[in-house]
DNA sequence: AATCCACAGGAAGCCCGGGAAC
DNA sequence: GTTCCCGGGCTTCCTGTGGATT
């Protein structure tokens, strides 16, 4: 008798009905709670639609706060409205989280709209960037019709490359012939515009639209109405949706949190074989998804990056709180000669612990000191049940031992 | 009020690897 | 080949600074 490792998978009852409609990429049939922000936007980009140029937008709240779902389902129903009504309209969504540079962006835009007897793509390097924004121009006219450009996380993007970019894309209209182009920048960050030249900050401001965090009660009806479409009836047990929904509103009204936390708890459920998902699977999925958050990042770590959180770790494994730049760099120059690297400067370590304040691994707090001067005090924010130990192991094997035995020397001090 | 610590963080420039164009 | 451009990592040099101490 054969017997495949998957059987037992087949036989085992589901209680999804449907996964995909429980992750946050996905487009629901409806937003609740955000009826507001819809009209205020579709309004906007209806004049898309009429063949005029829409005003540049500017939405903005924090993570989770649907800003990103209510752009996409927007620019979907216009997409569709465009097609019936054979009007030629775009929509166009860029990650600048993922694509992070005025080249890259302009490239991404321009390869997106290659038509399909068309070869040749746009290169990821080697032209001059205005050579690239005047191939995009070219592509643009050469399709007609509007253009909505979204800048998913652009606060990351002006910080990062500045807004040369923004000050090229707000300004194309003058530039294109045929067609029209409006963009919408969507930011996590309230007051990225003080980064920004005035005259792309009045272009790029014409309409803002705010999303507040939603409250525990509306993250609820999000998780009821996803949970219906998502997950068999019945298979939830009491409490299950309020303690998620209680949960993801401590992380300030994060939408995208509450939905990974219903999801996973439901696959822990299902995993233990449980008919039903009860609040102990949320605690679980709780606690695997910080670990979850944390684990790829540390092990993605450049080298220098990785020896820098280790100073900062061994520290803090010395009870060490509140550890001041200077600190770090000692230990960090002394693990360098551990392994007979040639340290970095000072000032790239400073660099660098911003670098892992942004990712979230450590917090980086800038204080004066007084007499004693300004720097900035450094905490870790690892939770207790990740072992960063094993994760720097499972990286290379080099470095494992470049942390182990400065980790051990040091706290054998 | 002046001083001064221990850095922060900007600016400029170098070097490298990648690629295009001539 | 040579010469151009981009972007990332890094260094060097630099000016700026909050507030305890003098």
């Amino acid at each position: 008798m054969d017997s495949n490792i998957f059987d037992k998978f087949i036989s085992q009852q589901t209680l999804f009905a449907n996964k995909e409609n429980l992750r946050h990429n996905h487009r629901p049939t409806q937003l609740p709670h955000r009826t507001d922000e819809i009209e205020k936007i579709s309004y906007n980009l209806w004049e898309a639609l009429k063949g005029h140029i829409p005003s540049n937008m500017t939405l903005y709240g924090v993570t989770g706060a649907g800003k990103t779902a209510v752009t996409d389902y927007v620019c979907h129903h216009l997409k569709a409205k465009g097609k019936a009504m054979d009007r030629k309209v775009e929509a166009i969504m860029v990650n600048c989280r993922q694509i992070d540079t005025q080249y890259r962006v302009l490239s991404h835009i321009g390869n997106s709209l290659l038509e399909e007897f068309e070869q040749d793509e746009i290169p990821f390097t080697g032209w001059p960037t205005d050579r690239v924004f005047n191939e995009l121009i070219r592509r643009m006219d050469r399709r007609g019709g509007v253009f909505v450009i979204v800048l998913d996380e652009i606060d990351h993007l002006v910080r990062k490359a500045g807004d040369d970019l923004l000050y090229n894309l707000t300004s194309m209209n003058s530039s294109l012939k045929v067609a029209r182009a409006c963009v919408i920048g969507i930011s996590n960050d309230l007051k990225f515009t003080d980064f920004l030249d005035p005259r792309v900050r009045s272009r790029l401001g014409q309409l803002d639209v705010l999303f507040k965090p939603y409250d525990a009660e509306q993250l609820q009806d999000i998780l009821r109405q996803r949970a219906h479409e998502g997950l068999r009836a019945g298979v939830i047990g009491p409490g299950v949706i309020e303690l998620c929904a209680a949960l993801a509103a401590q992380e300030h009204g994060d939408a995208r949190c509450a939905l990974d936390l219903l999801r996973i708890s439901a696959e822990k459920a299902e995993q233990g074989g449980e008919k039903l998902v009860n609040q102990n699977h949320v605690r679980i999925a709780q606690s695997q998804m910080e670990s979850d958050q944390i684990t790829p990042v540390i092990s993605t770590l450049p080298n220098q990056q990785k020896l820098v959180l280790a100073a900062i770790l061994i520290n803090e494994k010395n009870g060490l709180r509140n550890v001041q730049t200077g600190q770090v760099y000692d230990i960090y120059r002394q693990a360098c000669k551990h392994t007979r690297q040639n340290p970095l400067t000072q000032r790239r370590i400073s660099g660098l612990i911003s670098n892992l304040d942004m990712l979230g691994l450590v917090t980086a707090r800038t204080v004066s000191k007084g007499r004693y001067g300004r720097s900035k005090e450094i905490n870790s924010c690892i939770p207790a049940n990740i072992n960063p130990e094993e994760i720097m192991a499972n990286a290379e094997e080099e470095m494992a031992v470049v942390f182990s035995s400065t980790y051990h020397h040091q706290t054998s001090l």
